[in-house]
DNA sequence: GCCGAGGTATGAAGCGCTTCACACCCCGGT
DNA sequence: ACCGGGGTGTGAAGCGCTTCATACCTCGGC
């Protein structure tokens, strides 16, 4: 099922590398390691729009994203979807698949032409199991993960619309860590609405209310959050209500 | 915040050593090793309705239920509760502080009096690094909790009451895998309605209309499933439709 | 043997959301 | 230069659920 589109260079090898030196799950590994990994790792490119890999595939391998953003989501019968998560450059994805060697539970989708690079399990168990330090740090990142799904399960069970959007803002423009307030995120109102588990239109109505109080701007397929202090009181206390 | 009444008897320890010896995080494991952790184990006895641990609180360790039935939820700001999962004889639960060392981020609440049995962190951790099997097998076990949580994700997000109900009736009578058909479930109608994030009154009332069917049958604290074959079309088809 | 707490049962009112319908706009492809 | 698809904006209608109110029942404690 899996299109992956994309050429086999061997150009740039030290960017490629580069990303496993300073990812957390390696950083501490020495140089010679590292040369090792990189001797098992693929890269693909993928164009807007592609799928990376869908529910029910075989689950090949881990995953990486060298630049470029991909989210991971999941459709109900009835052609609604879910956005699970969404991965940026730096971060790495489907490690679910790739320890428990089960096929795929959501879609993975680039969200911009994106740049993965690709470990495939065959290789990357044997190694795991000679890695200790490395296996901590896989446990240590399937932890987060639990914790911020469990959260989903809260938000999504406890949380009104306002609340939801203003979270779901927040972290889209907090996870780019260096960024300038008011940056602005590559984003469709739809996926927005998937994120939250809302309707587009309920999304998009509060969204223009909030454009009108000046908190956020919204251009085709993109949002920023102009006044990231009103959303992030509206996350906590749980309510859209402005005195002002 | 823990309270953990109960004796520190060493009686039994035959049952003790037996639910490791059975377990499949260390069935695999020679005997030497299954008392070497067993010396590390303690046991606590929990009346119905008590405390284990709460949020914030730090994760001491990995617990394991001897007997009884423990709920694991968390609470809103406004007093409502999830029950995000449920635990029986012979399950361990609490692995994920365990693991990271962060604090707990839900509640721990024993359904019927209780023993558990309880390693420490401290004890835990170093036995870890020694037994790569073992640490396979907690990888495992955070894969299948990961997957469980985000199929509730995506549950809450798409199906309607009966659906979330007819799917939470089959797993509370099918988790005790040898029961037969028609066993009672010891579980009140507002921790049914916390594991499918709804109210208690539309709760009841489906479950009524279920019991006019004759598909379900009620009790003070109690429910047993009459039709299972009933119930998993309805959690398959999302709805409640019924031609007869 | 009473009394209070918590479990269950059920109808009425209301609200937050979805669904539907439609319009407009931007952009890329032929 | 057109045309179609997808992103966006917005009102109207409806529905599934919550909330509220109220009642009864059961059980354990004094």
């Amino acid at each position: 099922m899996s299109i992956l589109g994309g050429k086999p260079p061997a150009e740039r090898t030290r960017d490629r590398l580069s990303l496993l030196r300073n990812h957390p799950l390696f950083q501490d590994l020495p140089g010679s390691v590292i040369e090792h990994l990189g001797s098992y790792m693929k890269t693909r490119k993928v164009p807007r729009g592609a799928t990376i890999f869908t529910k029910g595939d075989p689950g090949t391998g881990l995953m990486g994203v060298l630049t470029g953003s991909v989210k991971v989501s999941v459709a109900s019968a009835e052609g609604k979807d879910i956005v699970l998560n969404i991965f940026r450059e730096g971060e790495v994805f489907g490690e679910i698949a790739l320890l428990d060697g089960r096929p795929r539970t959501a879609d993975a989708t680039a969200m911009s032409d994106c740049e993965l690079i690709i470990i495939e399990r065959r290789d990357f168990v044997p190694f795991l199991s000679g890695h200790p330090d490395v296996t901590i740090k896989f446990i240590e990142i399937l932890c987060s993960r639990l914790r911020r799904t469990s959260e989903q399960v809260q938000d999504v069970t406890f949380l009104n619309l306002p609340t939801r959007l203003a979270k779901a803002l927040l972290q889209l423009t907090s996870s780019d860590q260096g960024g300038a307030p008011g940056r602005k995120v590559a984003i469709t109102q739809r996926e927005i609405s998937q994120m939250i588990g809302r309707s587009r239109e309920s999304t998009n109505k509060q969204l223009r209310a909030w454009v009108k109080r000046g908190w956020v701007r919204l251009e085709r397929g993109g949002v920023s959050v102009v006044a990231p202090d009103k959303l992030a009181a509206i996350a906590a206390e749980g309510s859209d209500f402005d005195p002002s």
